[in-house]
DNA sequence: TGCGTATTTGAATTCCTCTTCAAATGGCTA
DNA sequence: TAGCCATTTGAAGAGGAATTCAAATACGCA
């Protein structure tokens, strides 16, 4: 018999299992069987901490969603250079390489999102969120005479958080040149325009 | 019983009954019966034609993204100005609302092209080939000196087909805010800059 | 017109997943 | 240490989807 663990714990552990049966199978080819052997238990034990498997789809992916942004807000806390900041925030919106999780299970929602009110909803407001997140960053430099933008921030945090989304999904499909490297160049080119500064750092 | 069909007529109708199947339940989602019933058929009939339900499913994507790509074709070789061009180009790349079935489509590749070979060589071959599209209306009008591009034509065409995407996922997953007219004006506002166009028409 | 054949149906079967639930298990507390 | 109870198992069965196939059907062609 598997370890036996409290509720909050047993749950922490059924989302984190959800999420990479989400990645293996797809959002819409997930079964209970799926989640139970990832989490190493049966079928029922999953059943009797979540008697609806797709409410645990949805609290998966709300999880790894706020994971990833969390995870960029504190990379950049971490620097006060709106240059700097811009460069990593660029990057950290990108995938690791093709079997990257994080992008791999935002990807799922997709095609979901036109589907499912719940996941566009979700998907909604984590690209609103991402936007702010570089529109600040853009203002900033603006405020500092660093960035001379050719346009107004929140066209162009929109259009910086699109390029992500887009690039990761040629990415994460293997597009044969165009891998995370290619795709932050492509993206800092259009920032570079847009911002009038180098952005070397 | 249903109207009799030879075998390329009945696989044709197959094809699209399987599109729109795919739209409603998703590319993991999608039954035999789905397919059926789209058909007007029993599921019989259609494993005589497809005795493999997923060969259908890519038949029907890869006829999807052709229709796609040659009807954005179609429209752009009826003009001449690449301003013209340019413009079109970006607003036939878009939705034309959440419900748009084309791109509905293709937005339930995203996430498979990352778990299936086939669909991620699908979606990179569609897109290398929207980047030589915009690509070319690049470059007639910068040899014509329309446009002073601000970087190679390579790097914006795939910025611009990158952002086409992203939008179309943001449209079809309900951006209260961002629907396909505000979408184009961030495309183009992009486009205005690399340009250095103001590409009015 | 009537035959032969390709297409379609529908029922039977198999396979698979979800769901239910009684029993087993093991940690916690008194 | 004993008993309680939350957690987990595993088996049973309900539901549904895929698959198979014999029979029915209707179209093309002689």
């Amino acid at each position: 018999m598997a370890q036996r663990k409290s509720r909050t714990d047993r749950r922490i552990d059924l989302i984190e299992a959800a999420r990479r049966a989400i990645i293996r199978f797809g959002i819409d080819g997930v079964q209970l069987s799926h989640v139970a052997e990832e989490a190493g238990l049966t079928s029922g034990a999953v059943l009797y901490h979540y008697p609806d498997l797709s409410e645990l789809l949805v609290e998966a992916q709300h999880a790894g969603m706020e994971r990833f942004y969390e995870q960029r807000l504190r990379q950049i806390a971490a620097l006060t250079d709106p240059v700097a900041k811009l460069v990593l925030t660029i990057r950290s919106g990108l995938p690791t390489g093709p079997l990257d999780p994080d992008v791999r299970l935002l990807n799922e929602l997709g095609g979901a999102a036109g589907r499912n009110r719940v996941y566009g909803v979700l998907l909604t407001s984590l690209y609103d969120r991402q936007v702010s997140m570089y529109q600040s960053i853009l203002d900033t430099g603006q405020a500092l005479g660093v960035f001379r933008l050719t346009a107004d921030a929140l066209s162009i945090s929109r259009n910086l958080v699109a390029l992500e989304d887009a690039y990761g999904y040629r990415i994460t499909a293997r597009h044969p040149i165009i891998g995370p490297e290619e795709a932050a160049e492509l993206i800092l080119s259009y920032a570079r325009t847009v911002t009038g500064n180098d952005l070397l750092h």
